[in-house]
DNA sequence: TTGACTAGTACGTCAGACGTAGTAGTCTCG
DNA sequence: CGAGACTACTACGTCTGACGTACTAGTCAA
């Protein structure tokens, strides 16, 4: 099955991390599987399928970044637990360095070719 | 062969997107396959290996976000194209929309333990 | 009781990240 | 000038994890 129909649907290869985003949600409050996709989906515009998101969140409970919250009911709510936020954490200062890499070198390259918008540019930029 | 002796060196994931890091470290300037892997080295800290690197330059090409230089050199010197560019200015974006957000939340959680640290924490974080 | 929505399991495929080995050119330097 | 070090790749393989589809089952309203 999962006839891929087009290669990619971001054009920088897989959509990155849905373990990221799902931290990312668990941060402000444990949730279950149905309820943390639709968050991913309202805060990243991300919808997670199935697969994806129990895959994932199997992955991050397995590495003890997520925890299941004990409860009665079908839905099984899960939390972030300390090593999670600290990993987010980490995952969070490497994504703000690293974009800010590559906004530097595009922004270098403009100025390149038109240094007469240095200044200007520089001042109004990001 | 390629025993994977560390399940992931990263806690989350894969070290996350070689093309991104590619696609920064071309934004600078052209480069061949080896100058690339060196200076991606030194800003993001991230040793690509030969098959992640020229696996990526390859997927890069076929997608038109990079073209190679023509060159007599037996090195071959990549360029990043206009669309290309704009990849990763998109993806530069989203990469700090979603460190924001996870920020965001992870500054969310502490205040609602500590209430009483709210202005003062606002005030100094980030 | 039917349909819509919620919540998840189960399974499969495939891209792509990553490693290892091997090859070949270039450049010292004793 | 030959050995070693570094440069620059090619080729090949493995395994993770992202993503899709199909299916099951509970809940709730009309």
């Amino acid at each position: 099955m999962a006839k891929r129909t087009s290669p990619t649907n971001s054009e920088l290869g897989r959509q990155s991390e849905p373990a990221f985003l799902i931290l990312t949600s668990l941060a402000s409050g444990e949730k279950h599987g149905y309820a943390l996709a639709k968050d991913v989906e309202a805060f990243a515009g991300v919808a997670l399928g199935p697969g994806t998101l129990y895959g994932a969140i199997s992955r991050l409970e397995e590495r003890g970044l997520i925890a299941p919250v004990p409860s009665d009911d079908r839905r099984q709510p899960y939390q972030i637990t300390a090593s999670g936020r600290t990993a987010l954490e980490s995952a969070v200062r490497n994504m703000r360095a690293l974009a800010d890499e590559g906004a530097a070198r595009l922004r270098l390259r403009v100025l390149a070719l038109r240094p007469d918008l240095g200044p200007l540019f520089g001042g109004i930029t990001q």
